[in-house]
DNA sequence: TTTTTAGTTCAATCGCGATTAAACTAAATA
DNA sequence: TATTTAGTTTAATCGCGATTGAACTAAAAA
């Protein structure tokens, strides 16, 4: 494969991780960044590759690294006035874990629904119930899979 | 309970149908009126009365209706002058279609990346590998679900 | 000590989706 | 037929997060 072959395949694949971040809430310019510490083939940029590269001013460049950085997206180390950036690797079961609360704060939510209707068994009633009990049998599984993977 | 009790949990509840649909890429007032649909007694109501409940002018509430049903996440019912509107009851296995289709083009842009890669055992590359392995694992457990869900 | 460099700070602006207001359409009613 | 009513359309505006630019700080280099 070509060098230039090579650069314009990770732009596209920097523009789909940032979409991708950007549809879960990150801002754009923090999705790119991700983005292209996953794609690049050094693991380890300068902030001056990554403006250069993505084109974005210091100003924003700075902003979201260090939010980036908070939220433990990315780790920074600092070599003399140089910091270097590259993409933190999460925790699989952390993920796991933030999916699970996710939907946890459905299922609250979906109760306190119930609670509040006078009719029980109304037909919105009833199918907020059917999601709890989907809910509830997926995390059944979840439990398994992660003893599974725990006992490896 | 008293009225006055019932109706302000109602609005509370509203509100955090619509601050989760909100977080999730629906417009504002998208996510309150699923949230009135979800939590109202009356699960049929009419465009009047979601527009005086939620204090939202006519023509906002026309355009966010308007794409609520053709999205399938609400059902209008004509009667006469009146369209009264009620929450569509999602399939949850097609709720949990999406949710895999997420998860492919997860895998498909992990892929790509580590296809990318000059070298394939670098950090991300393995990173990356093993968030695909965890992805596969899940997919086999959902299939397994899915199998006992439909034989019940 | 002076100069250069790396990155930070923050006020200003940009861009854009969400929302409104008011004119408008079409159907029901009188 | 004239009037009322229910909802639609769309231009204008609002609000706000994202981004920039330029001044600024602090540390390294000269």
């Amino acid at each position: 494969m070509q060098d230039s072959e090579r650069l314009s395949g990770q732009d596209q694949l920097i523009e789909r991780f940032g979409t991708y971040f950007e549809s879960i809430g990150f801002q754009p310019i923090a999705g790119r960044i991700i983005g292209l510490l996953s794609v690049s083939d050094r693991e380890e940029l300068s902030f001056d590759e990554i403006i250069n590269r993505l084109k974005i001013s210091k100003g924003s460049a700075s902003v979201v690294l260090r939010k980036l950085v908070a939220e433990c997206r990315v780790a920074v180390v600092e070599n003399g006035r140089r910091h270097y950036y590259k993409l933190k690797q999460q925790n699989l079961f952390e993920l796991l874990d933030e999916f699970e609360r996710m939907c946890d704060s459905a299922r609250h939510l979906l109760n306190a629904t119930i609670d509040l209707k006078t009719d029980k068994e109304s037909s919105n009633a009833k199918y907020f119930n059917e999601i709890i009990n989907t809910i509830d049998r997926y995390k059944t599984i979840t439990a398994t899979m992660r003893q599974a993977v725990q006992t490896i």
